[in-house]
DNA sequence: GCTTGAGCATACTACCGGGTATGTTGTCAA
DNA sequence: TTGACAACATACCCGGTAGTATGCTCAAGC
């Protein structure tokens, strides 16, 4: 509320970057109502006042970590908005650095699913509300992006479908899916990520009809 | 627990029935935790007693809905078990099949979903614990028959894709996803659910490599 | 008509967890 | 040196909720 420098802003972020990956990863595991203040705390190692310090409520951190998910997955495709002519060479490269953020970050990715629609039934006072329809715009306009993309590749002849709405929905969902189904495993590899996200995205992309032959290098 | 006849049981379920309707319909709108017992006698126009007479506590009653979803998918795919000698045909049967029973029991689906993963986390006694590994094996062999089919799809060259599992599981979330997405309309219209599941049965189909020449009749 | 038990409703308890009020410590500027 | 404030920890409050104990009613069986 005061007038904050931006570097009291970045200090600030350091550290409650500590406290979101904490809380990412005890609302993935048990979810957000099931997690308690005092579980997060006891993640870091503290107590509740550390928390309460930097949020002034529950909702308030997981709207944090909702947040920071997203701007993980717009961090990751923005170098790809300008980078193809083709739309479905761009959308083979969104979906697969997609893929692969879902994989990388999955704690965050689970907050980001979970998300709004628990809260919305939940929250009550209008300040959480307008916060609410913010990160649900976040949402709705990473979602766009995709949409347009593979409406291109529509337009384009190598995709074949019937409402771009509905294609859209599955096609990320298909890339979603691995936050659900894939536990990663002790050793840490990061080409079995890539595995992972390249069979992904060509189930995602054959979903779309976009033939084989377009594929080969995914 | 005492000797109870087939009947008395019958009856059983049947006053059951309204309350594990109420109980998904909570238990998809607010997640399992957020929903009070009270919240679904609310819904009930009655009271916690009637919950408490028929069910021990909170858990149990989820655990009867999750096992009330499931039933009625394995029931929906029954009658394709033994119809089929093509397994795309076999396939694409079952999947249309699948995805029309999510859209039609959504609450229970979600509450399928929402699952023993949470639950996991939370159950503490160990009866509770063997409840769980029973409805995790429901959900697992259920899978194992759609694994086994896109297997057999795979083996008659008409499908093409690198990792049973993986497939099957970006397949079956394929299906499942328009639990999330899709909101009934008013106008419950039965042909708009057909043509929802065709699109997402085509969808899923395709991302296992299936041609289109296959999926005309989807 | 009396008992018995199923099928609830009512009233109550115990506890957990979100939020707050206040104390403590280190640091930095004046 | 001291005051001020950030960054926590501690102690406490209190509302909501799972679960229980008990009361009520009606229908069936004897």
């Amino acid at each position: 509320m005061s007038a904050t420098s931006e570097s009291e802003i970045g200090t600030a972020r350091i550290h409650q970057e500590e406290i979101l990956e904490a809380a990412a990863l005890c609302f993935m595991e048990r979810g957000y109502n099931a997690s308690s203040i005092d579980d997060v705390a006891r993640r870091l190692g503290s107590t509740k006042g550390r928390i309460y310090h930097h949020y002034r409520s529950k909702a308030d951190l997981f709207a944090d970590v909702y947040r920071y998910g997203m701007e993980l997955n717009a961090a990751a495709i923005k170098p790809l908005c300008r980078a193809y002519d083709d739309p479905v060479e761009k959308l083979k490269a969104m979906a697969k650095v997609h893929c692969l953020t879902m994989l990388r970050t999955r704690p965050f990715q689970r907050c980001v699913w979970e998300g709004v629609s628990l809260l919305m039934r939940g929250a009550t006072t209008p300040e959480q509300r307008e916060t609410l329809v913010e990160l649900q715009g976040l949402r709705e306009s990473y979602a766009i992006r995709f949409r347009e993309v593979i409406e291109g590749a529509k337009e384009s002849g190598k995709a074949d479908f019937e409402s771009s709405g509905i294609a859209t929905q599955i096609f990320l969902m298909a890339l979603n899916s691995p936050i659900f189904w894939y536990s990663p495993r002790d050793t840490d590899d990061d080409e079995q990520l890539d595995e992972i996200a390249s069979r992904c995205t060509r189930f995602a992309l054959q979903g779309l009809g976009i033939g084989k032959e377009y594929l080969q290098d995914v």
